[in-house]
DNA sequence: GCCAACGTTGGC
DNA sequence: GCCAACGTTGGC
């Protein structure tokens, strides 16, 4: 069992947008980063924890709790010439983007970047690191357990 | 809207 | 394979 801090915007889609969607799913298609893509291709398992962080808005921060909840599959956008993540360089034969879909549990307070920094036992996440721009980031199980425990 | 940080691209 | 240029992310 793993756990993962995922960023989406709020705009695009938000905590309150998973839990309103059938099966309180989503498909985490248009990433774009090879990185990220690895970690859901490589890495993640169905029922991993996942911390959803809203970013890119007025208050970023941790906003509620999630899980994956499929294998990776090729991402459907990257062969949609219509979609802002279509990739013509992409081929059906050997996809180049994955992705996993991910089931919302419940929204949480919002545990905001600026009080995650303030914690010490939260000092080491990936997702505080200056200049991190991942959109996806492993979580520690000491993490995990802090912020689902003591700050939620 | 600014800008620092970082990933990707492409010329050589 | 280097590295400058460019594009994107994301907090502020």
């Amino acid at each position: 069992m793993k756990y993962w801090l995922m960023k989406s915007e709020p705009d695009e889609c938000s905590i309150d947008d998973v839990l309103a969607a059938p099966g309180r799913m989503t498909p985490w298609s248009g990433v774009r980063n090879y990185q990220a893509r690895n970690f859901m291709r490589d890495e993640m398992r169905v029922g991993d924890g996942v911390l959803f962080y809203h970013s890119s808005c007025a208050e970023p921060g941790i906003a509620g709790l999630a899980e994956i909840a499929s294998e990776p599959y090729p991402d459907k956008t990257q062969f949609d010439p219509k979609s802002d993540y279509y990739d013509p360089q992409s081929k059906k034969e050997n996809p180049r983007w994955f992705n996993v879909d991910v089931r919302a549990r419940k929204k949480t307070r919002l545990v905001s970047l600026q009080e995650l920094k303030a914690h010490k036992p939260l000092a080491n996440m990936r997702v505080l690191r200056p200049g991190n721009r991942l959109s996806i980031t492993p979580v520690s199980e000491q993490e995990w357990k802090f912020i689902t425990g003591k700050l939620l």
